[in-house]
DNA sequence: GTAAGGCTTCCACTAAGGGCAAAGTCAAGA
DNA sequence: TCTTGACTTTGCCCTTAGTGGAAGCCTTAC
């Protein structure tokens, strides 16, 4: 049997990390006196440790390691080093987005322009009303793209024929990235059905956007300055209408989208 | 002016966020009723949001972002975006070795084999007194490789004949990752100097390990189960022989490591 | 027997906010 | 002018995976 100290040197974790695990219930010392309350660990349960730190490395938290162990199942953990793998991709090609911005922001910086500062075109029109095919629900901005998917599904379901754009809707008050009220659409040309609605926000606000779907907030900054500035008030959910995109076979770098605040005089 | 409500619609960062940037002297709103305590924000804040939105994409932490702004000054930005940036890639490239090892656990699970266990032979010897040069210090074990650069440098300064690999040893009671009490050493021919010290740890049971310098606690559980088992204790720090490594132009799948612990009957 | 070092528990703290509650404020409609 | 409902305020606790320190027992070596 070994001391925690021996158990901690030996393993390579932390007596106190090993005090919180034994806590949590994740691995507990084959004996414990009583008396002194003294941890001792047996040796064979450093292969345990063994596993725990692995399945860290790999990013499990402590709860999922708990599962792993208390299963004991090695076709359980085969999914869930399989899932944190694909999980550990998608966070890698987003840290590699990452890195290609910040590239970007640097030459942007070297060549003495005013860094996060892009202009953008700002007009006014009035928003003609049109009918749209629409589901809004609160979801995670992660799961907006998945929100189109169910939207084509739901367009060939209902029978209807396509007419125009996708198109999304903010609606939330008090934002939250979490939870986000959004509405999907697409534009109709039926004016009844499941789903179909008029959608006619009237006087608006709007610019061009070119480029992929990474970071709008810009877009959206220049739009509340343009609003201030000419003595305008907000007035309603803001409107992305996507005229080239995703589906639309071009490069990211090309992609279109219209951005619209309906607006009206102070 | 904006309310906290409207800002953060347009700024999509959420109001608990904006209220905690005020509270941190991250970003403060323009104006604030003395009375009711209602902030209000100034459209032209929406910039400096999105500066602050951008840098924390970047995995700055929100101090380093108040740094940045209060300086407002692009040079020192993109000296701190350029450093992040390098961060950034070694982090990958950390994560993209996971992958790698998450890949060979995977097929280990598939052949059926037993998930992280792979055998060690373990032998004893009596470990011949050597004289070493050597630096020890309390260090991160980031730093780890470092301190060869400096353990090389100290050999030239102070005109020693290198007679045998380096090697490390670990003198930590109590683990700490962040703080670990390490002295790395090569072997020399020379019995006297500045830091030339004898190393004599008598009896040791050992095991040789090939591969990498990825992670070698499979190894050391290895040696304290067989330790264990022939009733020995441990009596000394661990001591890493790195018999091929860095330094001799092989590949990392062809390192040689001898690791021992000095032991004595219980 | 004693001193040193090892072990225990308990409390506070971390970063960056999220959740919730109670209470105060604002603007629009009646 | 009043009321209602939406909006905002502060304050407190909670999150992850532990770290640091203090005060006080317990073991072990000499």
């Amino acid at each position: 049997m070994l001391t925690i100290g021996e158990f901690s040197k030996i393993s390579r974790v932390s007596k106190k990390a090993l005090r919180y695990y034994d806590q949590i219930g994740l691995i507990k010392p084959g004996y414990v006196n009583s008396d002194s309350g003294y941890r001792y660990y047996e040796v064979s349960q450093l292969r345990t440790m063994l596993l725990i730190s692995r399945l860290k490395q790999y990013q499990f938290s402590l709860p999922e390691i708990a599962a792993v162990i208390s299963k004991n199942d090695d076709n359980y953990l085969r999914e869930l080093i399989l899932s944190k793998k694909s999980e550990l991709k998608s966070h890698i090609s987003n840290q590699q987005a990452l890195l290609k911005q910040m590239e970007q922001d640097i030459e942007k910086i070297e060549r003495c322009e005013n860094f996060m500062h892009t202009e953008y075109l700002v007009k006014t029109v009035v928003f003609e009303p049109i009918n749209i095919y629409s589901i809004r629900k609160k979801m995670s901005l992660k799961d907006f793209s998945e929100a189109f998917g169910e939207l084509s599904a739901g367009l060939g379901k209902n029978r209807l024929k396509q007419a125009g754009p996708f198109l999304s809707l903010y609606h939330d008050e008090d934002f939250n990235p979490d939870y986000t009220d959004i509405e999907v659409g697409a534009v109709v040309s039926d004016s009844k059905g499941d789903g179909v609605r008029r959608l006619d926000p009237g006087l608006c606000c709007f610019t061009t956007r070119i480029g992929a779907y990474d970071d709008f907030s810009p877009c959206y900054a220049a739009l509340a300055e343009w609003v201030e500035q000419e003595g305008y008030v907000i007035s309603g959910p803001a409107i992305e209408l996507y005229i080239k995109g995703y589906g639309n076979n071009v490069s990211p770098d090309e992609y279109v989208t219209e951005i619209y605040y309906p607006i009206k005089k102070k």
